[in-house]
RNA sequence: GCCCAGGUAGCUCAGUUGGUAGAGCAGCGGACUGAAAAUCCGCGUGUCGGUGGUUCGAUUCCGCCCCUGGGCA
């Protein structure tokens, strides 16, 4: 019996989870397929610490930098596209090696979200207008009042209040209605994982590192350009790690040092984040130190 | 060498008229169903520089020592 065709490397941000996905593409004759939420965007190559196009000619590497910036990717709609990228991998034979450090859109992707339909945009911008006129407290009890199951949510947590009063808005039914419905994979059979877990002292230490090279690898300009466009700050694109760090640089509000010690900051704690959920939602996953042994485990 | 000011959490500091101490930042833990590189929630982690003394009790008062900064020589 072979080894399954799919195959899951998860791994905190500046763990090698790219190099991984990369070697192990051609030990196993395999397509990459992205699944990180910021690498999908085509604007900013340095910053989400995209592959080179060296390194992406090097083995076929899908949903790497295919939304412009101006549009908002989501959990759903990342989770369709990656289906139909494995669907078409296998059917070419190739191995699916889907890499990326959002455990939430591995999970869409194995157990399925729930049907809920589409909520047009206008609607969040409703929201947030709502959330603005009647307050934080405000808005939770009105979103509470719409959907009881929401009371777990403290009224800070402006998102999701966000999310349960639109989609009661769009729907008229709440959230957790949706969310109480079977949920279907969008893939078929098991996938075989690997979770790339470096100590935390490696894992900072590559933060570091790598921030300061990006700052020195073009950053600068690449946000510098991503801000000409005046997009709407409201865009997923726009709260990247080390766009609004480099933003307040550009704007001479803090110095090129002090962004990049932000920037680092940020990153450690957002890799710490990521540990966080994979430590606790992904307790079934293998787990390694390194991305060599996690390559080793995978290899045919 | 002398004088002065300090030595309290990882950092910057507050405080205790004597009852073993608390803020900010940093850090750590946690939640997570279409914004997830998002959005939130929780938690002081400490030989109060050292050592003697006074005291029922000293981080606090006193002596000596060590260290740091400034001044005078």
């Amino acid at each position: 019996m072979r080894e399954s065709q799919i195959i899951f490397i998860a791994g905190p941000t500046a763990s090698g989870k790219s190099a991984a996905a990369l070697a192990l593409a051609s030990l196993r004759d395999g397509e990459i397929i992205n699944a990180d939420a910021m690498q999908i965007y085509r604007d900013l190559r340095i910053i989400t610490a995209r592959p080179t196009p060296e390194d992406e000619s090097r083995a076929p590497h899908r949903l790497y930098g295919v939304l412009d910036g101006a549009e908002a990717c989501s959990a759903g709609r990342w989770a369709r596209m990656a289906a139909d990228a494995v669907r078409q991998a296998l059917a070419r034979g190739k191995a699916a090696i889907l890499v990326g450090g959002a455990g939430l859109y591995f999970k869409a992707l194995e157990d399925g979200l729930s049907p809920i339909p589409d909520i047009p945009g206008e609607i969040r911008g409703k929201a947030k207008a709502r959330r603005a006129a009647i307050g934080a407290a405000g808005f939770r009890a009105e979103t509470l009042a719409r959907d009881p199951k929401m009371a777990h949510l403290p009224e800070g947590d402006s998102q999701r209040l966000m999310r349960a009063w639109e989609v009661f808005e769009a729907t008229g039914k709440p959230l957790s209605h949706f969310q109480g419905l079977p949920r279907e994979p969008l893939i078929e059979g098991d996938a075989q994982k690997a979770l790339i877990a470096p100590p935390r002292e490696t894992l900072y230490a590559n933060c570091d590192a790598r921030a300061a090279q990006m700052f020195e690898t073009g950053a600068l300009e690449e946000v510098d350009a991503l801000l000409a466009r005046g997009l709407d700050p409201a865009l997923p694109i726009m709260k990247t790690l080390g766009v609004p760090e480099i933003a307040s640089f550009l704007r001479g509000e803090r110095g090129r040092e002090d962004a990049l010690l932000a920037l680092q900051q940020n990153t450690r704690r957002f890799s710490k984040r990521q540990m966080t959920w994979f430590r606790r939602q992904t307790t079934d996953w293998p787990r390694f130190e390194s991305p060599k042994e996690a390559v080793a485990a995978l290899s045919p």
